[in-house]
Order: structure tokens, then C-alpha cells, then sequence
DNA sequence: CGTAGATATCTGATTACTCACTCATTTATA
DNA sequence: TATAAATGAGTGAGTAATCAGATATCTACG
């Protein structure tokens, strides 16, 4: 190789891009402004990323794999399930609060339509943890016995985003919503 | 007035609209190709919406009307906090999965920042009775004090959607997704 | 009832513009 | 010195919106 590509401009890129995607919209962004943003020329963008598809793809699975570090760093593998459950809570509505921009074109890209079946599987493999708690959970009767598991997941991706959004909304309230949405989620879903 | 505009074309166009838009997303979808699919020439489109941005707003307001239609009939005034939630949370589960495409499209201006602020207003003004049910709630001691108004409406919506995703995804479950989740909430925000 | 005129809609070719991507040339590194 | 990356003007494919001419519908009047 005579020249290498550097990691600095492959990192550069995608942080442009998640600035320009949160600012105009996926489709709206043009790839110049994003090499404007990144400081490099206009064709070096498709050295790194073969089309304007790819780039989208590819910074999907970067911010899915920084959302999974956020989560999972820390995890307490040997608490009980509700503290298990609690900690993924934290840090996944942490993450949001904190990083409002790749939150949004996550959101975007989940609903666009342009993620490829690898994006998402690979999107999805580092929290398999997180599904593991839950299975632990629904063998040891902790929870309702009627809820599939896949609703235990799922319900919880959506009262965390829920709490996200009110607390943007209101960021003194930040601490009632993010406490009170895991006692809603909790609530609902554990044995009385 | 020498030859009125056609309550069946600016229908016809709104209905194109939302198939397009689901199909191909707001930017990405041409107006030339809502224009062709609603069965009037490409001008045309421009004299029942000065833009196509006039066209999104519109068609948010007249999905929202439709929604708030099928939410707010039949809504049971007089019956117990319990089941005027239940009523709403059917309604809107039940539109959304028989409304796949509206369910989509608003799902995308919700998050595209196309919307004015006075579409958004007009948007959410025919859910006020669905405020009062909530306000009544707490003053009558059934929910959680400590749970704020807002978090309460937000959950429902966020539960609902997540319960619409899994009955997308797996009809046949679809009596079990709609009831479990209203269970979940109902036990996250109701008094012990 | 029928006709004329006024006015607005309807049409689709055209316009002005934007964008993803290419490529010939220059530059940096193994 | 060989090779790949970097550059940015250029290319072709689209796109929202316009506009001049054609057409439909309304009102007024005989």
C-alpha cells in the first residue's frame, strides 16, 4: 500500500456527517457539505465510503457499537435483575441526554429504510447481554409470566426513549423522569 | 369563483402523497411522482399546495384529524379512568396497525422538522379530551402522585407504538401484544 | 333556456438548480 | 520509484416550481 488511508479522516467523516444528518435530515444532506465539514475534498469522502449509502450504513453501525460501550461498560453481571435492568436504564438514557445528535439520526436511520440486513444484525449484536438478564428474569419468575420476551425488550427501548425526549424537553425534571419512567417500566412488567 | 378547485383532486393528492411518502420517504419522493399517481398533471399539484412543503403540512393536519377520529368516537365519557384509557389505547393501536402507511408517513414528519409550529399546534388540539381523562386521573387519587401530567400521556403513546411494532412483526400475536402492553402501563402508572 | 364573457383551473414542456459520483492530475508514503 | 490517496472541476441525472396556452365552470343577460 503506498499510501494508507488514515483513521483520523475515516473519524472526521463520520462525525461530519452525524452533524449534517441531525441538522438537515439523511436525504437533505449533501455529501459536499459534509466533506466541507470534515475538511477534506469532496471525492476524498468516496475514497472512504463507496457511496453516500455506505457512509449511512457504516455510521449506523459506529454509533449502535458507542450506544452498546455506553450500555455495557460497567454492567453488573452478579446484581439482582432490577438493578441489572436499572443500570442498562441509566445508561441508555444517560447516553441519549449527552448525545443528542447521534440519538437523532439513529432514530433517523432506524425509520429510513436504508440500512442494509448486516447493518442491522450487526447493529444489534452487542446487546445480547441485555437479552440474557431478561431471559435470566422470566425463568426465575421474577416477572409476569404472560409478557413474550421480545415485549420486555421492546417496552423498555420505548419508555427510555419516552423519558429522553421529556427530559430534553424539561432538563431540571431530568432526575423525576428518569426515575419515574423506570418505576413505570418496572411496575408494569415485575410479579406484584 | 369562474371553476372551483375539486375537493377529489386535493384528496386524490393527499392520498398519493402518503403512499409515496411511505414508500419512498418525504425528500426522496417526487412530487412528480405524487402528481402521476394521483391522475393530474405535475402543475397541478401546485395549485392545490403552493409547495411541497404546504403539501407535508397538510397532509400532517389531515392524518392527525383522522387519528384523532378514530380515537375520540365512541370514547366512553362516563365510564371508569380504567377503561376510557383502555378505549383510547385500543383505538389508536387498532388505527395504527389497519393505517400502516398514515402510521409511517407520521412517524417520519414527526421527526423530519418540516412541520410548522402551527401544524404542530393544530395537530395535537383534537387530543384534549384524552388530557382531561388524565387530569381527572390524578386529581382523583388513582395514579401515582408522583408521576407529572405529561409522563403519563407520553408513556401511553410510547407503549402503544411499541406494541404496534410487535404486532407489525408478528400478527398473529397481535390480541396478546395489545393487551399486554395496556396491562404493562396500566400496572406502571395506577396506585397500588 | 342558451349564449357570451370573465375568471380560474388544468396541462406538461421548460427552467434553473442541486446533488451524487467521476476522473485527470497532483501529492504523499511505503 | 511505484502506488494509492487527495483534490476539485466537471458530468449526467434528477427535481421543485413556473408559465403560456387550452379548457372548464360560473354569472349575467337576452
Amino acid at each position: 500500500m503506498a499510501r494508507p488511508k488514515s483513521e483520523d479522516k475515516r473519524n472526521a467523516i463520520l462525525d461530519a456527517a452525524t452533524r449534517v444528518f441531525a441538522e438537515r435530515g439523511l436525504t437533505a444532506a449533501p455529501t459536499s457539505e459534509i466533506s466541507k465539514q470534515a475538511r477534506v475534498a469532496d471525492g476524498t469522502l468516496f475514497t472512504y465510503f463507496k457511496t453516500k449509502d455506505d457512509l449511512i450504513n457504516a455510521l449506523y453501525r459506529e454509533i449502535k457499537l458507542e450506544l452498546a460501550d455506553a450500555m455495557m461498560s460497567g454492567f453488573p453481571r452478579k446484581k439482582s435483575v432490577r438493578t441489572r435492568l436499572r443500570h442498562v436504564w441509566d445508561a441508555y438514557v444517560n447516553w441519549g441526554v449527552t448525545h443528542p445528535k447521534q440519538r437523532n439520526v439513529l432514530a433517523q436511520l432506524q425509520v429510513s429504510g436504508m440500512l442494509s440486513k448486516e447493518s442491522i444484525e450487526a447493529g444489534s449484536a452487542p446487546f445480547v447481554e441485555m437479552q440474557n438478564t431478561i431471559r435470566d428474569a422470566i425463568e426465575q419468575h421474577i416477572l409476569r409470566v404472560d409478557l413474550p420476551i421480545e415485549m420486555i425488550s421492546k417496552m423498555l427501548g420505548a419508555l427510555a426513549e419516552a423519558s429522553m425526549d421529556l427530559i430534553v424537553l424539561k432538563p431540571a425534571m431530568a432526575k423525576k423522569y428518569r426515575d419515574g419512567g423506570f418505576e413505570i417500566y418496572w411496575a408494569g412488567i415485575a410479579r406484584k
